[in-house]
DNA sequence: CGAATCCTTGAACACCTTCAACAGGGGTGG
DNA sequence: CCACCCCTGTTGAAGGTGTTCAAGGATTCG
């Protein structure tokens, strides 16, 4: 099997030896910056599935890096339906479309048992007048959620259910990737409920292609558990959309997440 | 009719003096702030319709007020089809998807003469450690761009073709709203065209839509000029997508812009 | 073991797209 | 100034893709 999990759970880890310290907000600053960093970072104990990091319409006071474990943020619009907005794995921020408001726009829930890091975004501003590369890097990692919303867009309006679920599968492999598991296997923490929301479609339209896909042998599917067994022909089944004229390292969708 | 053009051609305007400052990055500056911003903004000339702002894959060195006119950006698939990915409004800024990478990930083509501030990223950089409210300034615009890349992917996929024209419709009228014109009527600068690639439909729909908004009262519209004659009616068939549970001050969308 | 939830599968239907043809400006050139 | 053309926008009819509704099967958890 894959290791989704940490084999421990980390709870005291200082930004300097946490192994996700190249995925997160630290990139481009020394020992003594990432020290500073450390000081006002709080480090709350796990989320238990179900549980939630922050809610829609609550005062925005922090923005929080996933350490182990899954997030899904969503919207509830005012009929009580839900609109899952994204899913964060582990090195990745939370809470950046808060930013520009006073309050939540979305409720995070942990999908399983998830540990994050809260930053204080006012102590969080405060350090960036003394670490100059603290604001690009949040730029940086603004500009990329920018850009995975705008390919998560394209694929809403371009291509079709086949083509929205395989980019969904390559992006997560690839992100899996980058955190050193396995890129061909991996479990999927949400629902295909969830999943259905997430790309607009119908939960039944997403159990259907994901039969289709296995009856075609381009992957292996049994509840949870996901085995990429033809990665070509998935990404020929994506579509034209990821591998553009892309700038930089778009491997299967732009280096912005698209989860 | 409605006043879509500034009068006077705007060439040497500060920021100081410009109209559209509230709107666009000096908020929460003082004037000597401000005489730093204007110092390292440059202005050319007046781009014609269908010329370029920059090219997708062109080396990011700069963001991009509007201060006139509309721009369209848009990506290019590899097969040469095109993806519009916003519309940009006097006091809209233009290039925030290339702060996280090298190059630009989108093409910026004006839809009308249009004038433009270019803000050289390097240069903002430089000032905002001596301009504190800068760098802060930047990502509350950057945080409203994810908002509106959220709000829109929610009206990508759980809206049928009305809601979404409708919403757009709205959302178009808020923005000139802001800027001083009229929120009943204006003229749309795009074609149906990008109107639908925009919005994830096909030119006929948007077409088809338009008619029945005309036959049913809701508005009137001929070429590119619209009267919304019944917002109320428009706001209903927007949903209950707009209105949400939302933080702030959201009128028919989000604070973040639309389009 | 039973209940609840999640997932799968089937069939009918709705919505939007596609294909096709036509209308109407706006510009150019005669 | 008018004729012509091109491009944009409109309208109609057929077809496809995904949704909705309905039911049954599987898994988890108390």
């Amino acid at each position: 099997m894959q290791k989704n999990e940490p084999s421990v759970l980390p709870h005291k880890v200082a930004c300097s030896d946490c192994t996700l310290f190249q995925l997160c907000l630290p990139v481009g600053m020394d020992a003594s910056d990432l020290a500073r960093l450390d000081g006002i970072i709080q480090r709350r104990r796990p989320l238990q599935r179900g549980e939630f990091a922050f809610r829609m319409g609550e005062d925005f006071h922090s923005i929080y890096a996933v350490r182990s474990g899954s997030v899904k943020t969503f919207i509830l619009t005012e009929d009580g339906r839900e609109q899952v907005t994204g899913f964060h794995l582990p090195g990745e921020l939370l809470g950046l479309d808060a930013i520009s408001g006073e309050a939540h726009p979305c409720t995070a829930r942990a999908l399983e048992t998830a540990s994050l890091c809260e930053i204080p975004f006012d102590q969080l501003e405060t350090l960036w007048t003394v670490i100059p590369a603290l604001p690009r890097q949040l730029m940086r990692v603004m500009g990329k959620e920018i850009l995975h919303d705008q390919t998560l867009l394209m694929l809403m309006s371009k291509s079709n259910a086949e083509e929205r679920l395989a980019a969904y599968l390559l992006n997560l492999s690839m992100r899996f990737g980058r955190r050193g598991y396995s890129v061909r296997e991996y479990n999927l923490s949400m629902s295909r409920s969830d999943i259905g929301n997430y790309l607009g479609l119908a939960v039944e339209t997403v159990s259907r292609i994901f039969t289709r896909f296995q009856d075609e042998g381009v992957l292996s599917v049994q509840r949870k558990y996901v085995q990429l067994l033809d990665m070509e022909r998935l990404k020929a089944l994506a579509g034209a959309l990821d591998h553009g004229t892309a700038p930089t390292a778009f491997s299967c969708l732009p280096a912005a997440d698209l989860g």
